[in-house]
DNA sequence: CTAATTGCAAATAATTTGCACTCGT
DNA sequence: ACGAGTGCAAATTATTTGCAATTAG
């Protein structure tokens, strides 16, 4: 499982295990999407009314230094979502619309030829790309 | 001249062309980075010093809108840059030290490939690639 | 003239921080 | 027990907005 895997990872770099660091966790395996902190807190809310938004913040950034989590900002908006980035590199189907984000297992991204493009001035160490559009969803109610 | 052509499409919208409008111009011309919005501020201070920031935030939201400048949020930090948008498609060179932010005129992007992978559901309208690394200056100073 | 624009100050919104208290280990 | 973690409230930061006065066309 997921979460115990997580908690492992966090021990191992002296973090205690509270339960709201647990439900943060448990939180974002649960949502499928990318929730913003504010959509975490009202989550964890409902089973754990006594949790300060702060916390959940405190976690999540938590999480993003040790590396399990990783933020990202939609455009437009100036919210950050929270991904668990478990997987490795991927990019994001970005609705443009209602601001669901997946996952695209696709990376058209030739480092190579990158670097050679930038020149030798700029040193790449990594790339973002997100993909903007609009989902089955929005697509069709738009119309 | 550059400042000419912007105020000249600002005109066929019906904008007006004030002082500060036309300053927030210049100074986007100016700058050979892309600037905040409290940058841009700074800068048209010096010479105008009875500017509003939130007059700068105006002008740089219209020009946004018009599509003269597009604005840019960089990872880490929660303030947004902008662009002069003349040129057409192009994607940009972030430098995570010093955030300075050039221009990369080749895109790797293949939108059909790309629609490929991200199959029928998701209809595809845009993309946004920001190459990370370090420039030239704080790629010496950092070693 | 008159609608767009400005400057000011106050309002938001997202996120962070100081502090005393609590709880995991 | 001891320090990491929490909740609260206040602080910060970036940006926006209401409003009366100003100004470009």
């Amino acid at each position: 499982m997921q979460l115990e895997k997580i908690i492992q990872k966090l021990k191992e770099k002296g973090c205690k295990i509270t339960p709201q660091r647990r439900a943060v966790i448990q939180s974002l395996l649960n949502f499928s999407k990318f929730p913003t902190a504010l959509e975490v807190f009202n989550d964890i809310k409902a089973t754990n009314p006594d949790v300060g938004l702060d916390t959940i913040y405190r976690n999540l950034n938590l999480l993003v230094e040790i590396g399990i989590v990783n933020s990202i900002n939609l455009p437009g908006k100036d919210v950050k979502v929270f991904e668990l980035s478990i997987d490795g590199h991927h990019h994001h189907l970005v609705c443009l619309n209602c601001g669901q984000a997946d996952c695209l297992d696709y990376c058209p991204i030739d480092e190579q030829g990158l670097q050679t493009a930038a020149g030798s001035e700029f040193q790449i160490t990594g790339h973002s790309l997100e993909i903007y559009g609009y989902c089955h969803k929005c697509k069709s109610a738009l119309k």
